[in-house]
DNA sequence: CGCTAATCTAGAACAAGTTTCAGACTGGGT
DNA sequence: ACCCAGTCTGAAACTTGTTCTAGATTAGCG
């Protein structure tokens, strides 16, 4: 088990994106650095071996921290990739919305967005393989952080989507069946179970659901 | 890097279903006995504490084998699960077929299939856990296990579409999107981040991409 | 400045997956 | 019955994630 409640006094973690979407505890300068560190010497070795190159005492070195402090920071390697995961993601969405899919078919815009994040992930194989494998093998203790990473796929999707008021009930069911497909898709390819044109084709496939919550645009 | 390809007299594993479907080579009694006493030793570790509770040793012990014994049958935990999956995923098929969906609707037919499915996992849900983390965990050295498992699953939702001749590629595409969004609705359930009336909502959205597929029904 | 609590470091220790090895055992062919 | 190759066993060793401990450092504060 985690433990993780513990006395009054201790005032918490420095790290983990603490609530469910705050901007984390007050970090002084150094931390701040820190965990930047990690994160980058987390992605580097990522990007060489994937998952299996990340290796806790590695990073740490890598990072300039001692291993306990690694872990203080993410407390396991689940943890420390999935906050890699949500770091790469921030970043892919602000490149998104700064050149957003053009096409006028709300569903093809969809699988627009996921294709280019889809070729991003293709020139990380490595990076892309730790990230996901970490995402699926995460179990409950992970859960929040996974739950802000699958808020932030939501986010990227709705954008695609257009700039259309609160989604539906049936829209935000047919985004849930992307966000599946996408992740899984994603496995078989980096397992190297399906090539990329299959990818595209399950990707333009569940994509059409949206066609069937959107009302036939005038 | 997981050597595998020995010496030309090396016979080959005895276990693992060698080729990407084939009966596995010839077993002797006794060797068929001792992987029956291993899966079954695995499915009951699993049942009780999920993919932590399957511990190498302990498996061995149950099984009455030695731990080398059973890394010979299974060159990793994760083929082990695996493996444990393909044999719980032709027990569910055999049932299946015994009872299968009446609803006229195909895209009602796969649901409800898939409900059933959701419905066993239920029961077992340690079980399931171990199970599907392995699968996604999965990486290339498991591709050829993980594919049959894939297969099969494939076969149960072509079962359930009816008996129709030959799919057509739009059908498979539809399928390999419902399969995606089974695993990864499972996983979401099983790591506590949605419930089971989610799950059933996402499974039912999905099979709508059948209707589109087919043409309307005379 | 000097104090105190919290944090960080270095390194040992522990847990579970995986590998390795020497010796006992089995099955099949002569 | 004897022999050989291939299996199985028991136990130790190795790897990497995780935990623990004792002592050095740092940050905030009077």
């Amino acid at each position: 088990m985690t433990t993780e409640p513990k006395s009054p006094t201790a005032r918490a973690v420095p790290a983990g994106p603490a609530g469910p979407a705050g901007p984390a505890l007050p970090l002084t300068e150094r931390q701040a650095a820190r965990r930047r560190r990690i994160l980058q010497a987390t992605a580097e070795l990522a990007s060489r071996g994937g998952f299996d190159a990340v290796q806790m005492r590695e990073v740490a070195e890598a990072a300039g921290v001692a291993l306990g402090t690694l872990y203080r920071y993410f407390p396991s390697k689940v943890h420390l990739l999935v906050a890699t995961m949500q770091d790469q993601l921030q970043r892919l969405h602000g490149t998104l919305r700064k050149r957003p899919p053009t096409d006028a078919d709300p569903a093809a815009r969809v699988a627009q967005t996921l294709m280019r994040a889809f070729r991003a992930m293709q020139r990380e194989p490595h990076l892309a393989d730790a990230m996901v494998r970490a995402l699926t093998f995460a179990d409950r203790s992970v859960s929040s952080e996974v739950d802000t990473v699958s808020r932030l796929t939501t986010a990227i999707i709705l954008d695609a989507m257009g700039p259309a008021g609160p989604p539906s009930p049936e829209q935000l069911s047919a985004v849930r069946v992307i966000e599946h497909t996408w992740h899984s898709a994603l496995i078989t390819w980096l397992s190297g179970r399906a090539s990329i044109a299959q990818v595209r084709i399950d990707i333009e496939t569940v994509c059409r659901l949206i066609r069937l919550t959107t009302p036939q645009q005038a």
